[in-house]
DNA sequence: GCATGATCATGC
DNA sequence: GCATGATCATGC
């Protein structure tokens, strides 16, 4: 079957929507001459939805050629699985993998020239609902779109291809991470990392086979834009942070120019700017006006800030040069933890964003007020989100052997522990065998940000 | 002094 | 009522 144009190929594709694939072959009477022959028997029961689909609805062998799936008319089929959340929101269950590359040939390649914009300029998404306890026929698939990368975001997204192109250029291969891009994410590809370990064209250091992706936070973010098109056709997402502005320009930048004119000044002259009444016993006081400093309406952040999940925390620098205190996280769902793995859990998701630092130094008189000293942009190295990753291992073991008396303290290795973060101590989540327990949470110790703003500046000390 | 547990204002 | 983004209070 040859498709005449993305629109055919789009109408067949979209009988799946609200359906399943046995539904819509059985109600679809033109099947373009394709014959459905009985379920292959490599697919009894479980299976990769994807070639399945592929194979069953579009009458097509499974291959991994560095070609388009629907090469004809330049276009890759892509099946995403969605969970739902206990709040019953709906969410992409984990990034939507590209194209797998070799360190050696992807240095050989311009953004304009590369395999990502040959294969996945335009992708046929199809969005299921993951259920494990379904047949691959059966399986509910919500909406099936078409995501043109040219038409979306494609400034940060050939950013991002050119920061991870750059990084092994440099050599550093086997120091790439998720964090280092916003949108377009270099993932591992396997279960097994130390079976993938291949060359790198500038270094001796193997490093791990890897692919390129959409990172969660972004596929979220077109399931999000995708959902939206079609239930109202307003656009109701989130405001970009280049509104108004005539041309592109990197984030770091931009947020620049947003917040540079602020540096220097307290707490109080900051809540005084922006109208809003200073309080100086609450606790993210600083946390609020940061976020009117950037400019967020109505305290929603950016499209862009939510399409990469980007974090902004505040860290308080006292006189005396020290940071007192740790910094928090999400609280740990003890029912789901149990089931993850690190690089779909929270914590992954959340040292994988890049962060933006607000800097606050304490003033000089006893107000116990701080002022503005400037943001930072940063992202977790590898090496340490490994050790990010032994506290979440150890962790996810605690909890699913009931152990909450026993979470990685701030010695376990120096750069996560775990702690009470709640309403108080009476503030209880329920657990997977149906016991209550206290609410925690993950936090970056205190010593470890010390570093990390030591390292941001060049090793100059704090004070 | 610092690690750990406890707690809080805010906004939806 | 609860998640968020934090800081406070204690006890060793």
């Amino acid at each position: 079957m040859k498709w005449k144009d993305k629109e055919e190929l789009l109408k067949y594709a979209q009988k799946l929507e609200n359906s399943s694939i046995i539904l819509a072959i059985t109600n679809t009477e033109d099947h373009y001459g394709q014959t459905f022959s009985a379920m292959p028997t490599l697919y009894a029961g479980k299976g990769n939805f994807g070639d399945y689909l592929e194979e069953r609805y579009f009458g097509k062998k499974n291959d991994t050629k560095s070609k388009p799936d629907f090469e004809e008319i330049g276009v890759e089929l892509k099946t995403v699985p969605l969970k739902t959340l206990e709040n019953g929101e709906v969410r992409v269950k984990e990034r939507i993998v590209l194209n797998k590359f070799r360190y050696v040939d992807i240095v050989k390649e311009t953004f304009s020239t590369s395999h990502f914009l040959a294969k996945d300029s335009v992708l046929l998404l199809v969005f299921y609902f993951h259920d494990n306890s379904i047949p691959l026929e059966d399986k509910k698939i919500d909406i099936v779109d078409l995501w043109e990368v040219l038409k979306h975001d494609i400034n940060q997204i050939q950013q991002d291809w050119e920061t991870i192109v750059n990084k092994i250029r440099e050599g550093k291969a086997h120091e790439l991470s998720e964090g280092d891009t916003l949108y377009l994410g270099a993932c591992t590809k396997g279960a097994n990392r130390a079976s993938s370990m291949q060359e790198q064209p500038f270094s001796k250091v193997l490093a791990p086979g890897r692919a390129l992706c959409f990172k969660n936070s972004y596929a979220n973010m077109i399931y999000r834009v995708l959902k939206e098109e079609r239930e109202r056709r307003a656009k109701i997402l989130a405001t970009s942070i280049y509104e108004g502005e005539s041309c592109w320009k990197p984030l770091e930048d931009r947020i620049h120019e947003l917040v540079d004119k602020y540096v220097g000044k307290s707490g109080q002259t900051l809540y005084q700017l922006f109208n809003k009444k200073y309080n100086p016993l609450d606790k993210s006081r600083y946390a609020s006006i940061s976020r009117e400093m950037l400019g967020f309406s109505k305290n929603k952040p950016y499209y862009e800030f939510e399409a990469a999940d980007i974090q902004v925390k505040t860290i308080r620098i006292e006189k005396n040069g020290l940071i007192k205190e740790a910094m928090s996280f999400k609280n740990i769902p003890y029912k789901e933890i149990v089931c993850q793995n690190w690089e779909d859990s929270d914590f992954y998701n959340e040292l994988t964003s890049k962060f933006i630092f607000m800097i606050f130094k304490e003033c000089d008189d006893n107000s116990n007020d701080y002022y503005f000293d400037g943001f930072y942009l940063w992202n977790m190295p590898s090496c340490d989100l490994d050790k990010a990753r032994d506290v979440w291992e150890f962790t996810k073991h605690q909890v699913s052997i009931d152990d909450f008396d026993n979470m990685p303290n701030s010695n376990f290795n120096g750069v996560a522990h775990v702690r009470p973060k709640a309403q108080n101590s009476n503030d209880l989540m329920e657990t997977s065998n149906g016991d209550m327990q206290k609410k925690k949470c993950f936090w970056l110790n205190n010593s470890y940000i010390r570093d990390v703003i030591y390292k941001l500046r060049n090793n100059v000390p704090l004070k």
